[in-house]
DNA sequence: ATATTTTTGACCAAAATGGACAAGTCAATT
DNA sequence: AATTGACTTGTCCATTTTGGTCAAAAATAT
């Protein structure tokens, strides 16, 4: 999911990989296999990412997290449910 | 959160560490580490605990997906506005 | 045809995971 | 105060995963 958004994104932007790449201080490769979901993307490069890409932090987040959750549960309904619940859980959380 | 709870259901249900450690295959130590999270516990122990434990799977799963997004993402708000993007992406995936 | 971009496959070091084991602590009994 | 049972803590280890690199191949313009 976040490889394949990513993808689009860059497109939409006429940016090429090796613009990514250097933001990243990786090689292109790396960005391919991203974007075709090879590889998982760490949470600071996500950051780095939305600046580039200007795109919302937050968004491609749940896009990272999306694919957390079905790696680990298959299932989709499961995932959904536990998802739901998440937010249950989260809202009861007092922020600091 | 997921080891907390883990022990609150545990306790009101009576059981000792032992017992889950038999569940698992795992001596007591590892379930002590969980429990007071120091080790993460696997989405496939998670399921047979929800059994043992008589709870359920999704909950926990919820607990477990919390742990992952609070370790990734320090920000609680950015974390709770990532799990509110969740939903609207999972509830836009089809499910098979 | 050739230049540029992207993909693929093989490989790697470093870190994280999933434990075991021994020894220690803490309460409750005896 | 000695023992027992439940839990915790520290150290250690093998295996797996992460986070890439590099070279070469394949697509895609030009």
């Amino acid at each position: 999911m976040l490889g394949t958004k990513l993808k689009e994104l860059r497109k939409t932007k006429g940016l090429y990989q090796r613009q990514l790449a250097a933001a990243l201080d990786v090689d292109t490769a790396f960005i391919s296999k991203i974007e075709n979901e090879e590889k998982r993307i760490s949470v600071d490069h996500i950051l780095k990412l939305s600046k580039v890409l200007d795109a919302d932090y937050a968004e491609l987040l749940s896009l990272w997290l999306a694919d957390k959750l079905h790696e680990a549960v298959p299932d989709r309904k499961t995932a959904k449910k536990a998802a739901e619940n998440l937010n249950l859980v989260l809202s009861n959380t007092k922020l600091a």
